[in-house]
DNA sequence: CTAATTTAAAATGTATACATTTTTTGTCAA
DNA sequence: TTGACAAAAAATGTATACATTTTAAATTAG
């Protein structure tokens, strides 16, 4: 595999896990060292880890890892609930059996491994909203749900306590899934956007105490 | 000023003003040649415009410069107005006359120069919408906004027709300074949804028309 | 001691050289 | 002629070396 990739994907989950600290200032020799790869490919992995938020620009050289806030937690909750519940609507018509099938052994698997790591299990759950919203047949749609659980994804890393919301969110899915399969596209994307709603409120609220303490 | 920088910059506008053709496929090397620089600087140039959607990837070796469609136009439109009335609803309560006597600025200016380039007048163009959204203070619905309309100003540059829209689009941009200044924000987004429509439907039938020729 | 200027260190930008992968070309056998 | 396989050409990935910029430190004037 390219360097480049495995670059890419270590350093995000070495962000992920903390591994590097949330205000620390990664330079490119740094992470080539500690890597054991040339600075080419550090450059690649950090602009592209850049766009997609696990890595701000800090002035002129490094780059910093980015904390967390309530504030912008709100926001990218804002912004599934405007453009989620859309893609639900659009793709609706387009459902297949087939995806609804592959949907619901998503939720089959989930259920069925308890002990996944936290950002294990917001994968699949991501792959699930995922597979929902493929047949809108927007692309530019789902490059923004994309970019937008990137950003989500990372603070989710951060919250050990999902644990306590799997449940309940794996029972709005089953219903998300049983109101798409009957056709009622109105009730599902209410119901989205309800689901969508409360992961958000949970989060944000965790954040707030934690910026409290 | 740094070489990626400038290259980026020419690169883009030679891809809008279709010196490099849609569906050319372009290689780093073919690029580094014609623009007199490594290939470090055209990479890490079409890396930034492909995420802009200036280019487009083509298997493993070289970037394709994409085409247009009418049913991109149509999402791209559908995007914007699922966003930016939104962007403009948030940010109305903090605009300050500051900000209402720049876009004002901003207007009189395009009205006096009407020999302008398609490119420079749609890119002043986005400079208002951007002033009234910018006070939201929502980082990442900006990025976002700024995204799409990298998209579709790509489609701008190729639209020389655009002139003829000038006279209603300056109408409705007055409009809508005027009632953001008497504090009608709910009419002011709705007046804004009916432009970003407008200007949608115009350049989609237009793309419609050139397809089916 | 403070502030400003200079100097050294460190970081990034860029170019060149080499390695690997991908694509194309060309050959040969069926 | 067609298809597969091999070789060559071309393109990209990666590393190293050098240039430029930026940051930090140190020295000196006030």
């Amino acid at each position: 595999m390219l360097k480049k990739q495995q670059l890419y994907q270590q350093l995000k989950q070495d962000i992920q896990l903390q591994h590097w600290a949330p205000g620390q200032v990664l330079t490119q020799q740094q992470l080539a060292q500690h890597y054991a790869v040339s600075r080419i490919v550090v450059r690649d992995a950090q602009h592209a880890l850049m766009s997609e938020g696990w890595l701000a620009a800090h002035g002129k050289a490094g780059m910093q890892v980015p904390g967390f806030s309530a504030t912008e937690a709100e926001e990218l909750c804002m912004l599934r609930l405007q453009l989620e519940p859309l893609a639900l609507t659009l793709a609706a018509a387009n459902l297949s059996f087939s995806q609804l099938g592959q949907a619901e052994d998503l939720l089959a698997y989930i259920a069925a491994n308890t002990q996944l790591a936290p950002y294990q299990r917001g994968e699949l759950n991501w792959q699930f909203h995922r597979i929902l919203y493929q047949s809108c047949a927007k692309p530019h749609l789902l490059r923004l749900l994309d970019q937008l659980h990137q950003q989500v994804s990372r603070y989710l890393g951060y919250q050990e306590q999902a644990l306590a919301y799997a449940d309940t969110s794996a029972a709005e899915h089953a219903e998300l899934l049983s109101l798409l399969r009957s056709g009622n596209t109105y009730l599902a994307s209410e119901l989205l956007t309800r689901h969508i709603a409360a992961a958000g409120n949970l989060l944000v609220q965790w954040l707030q105490k934690q910026q409290g303490a």
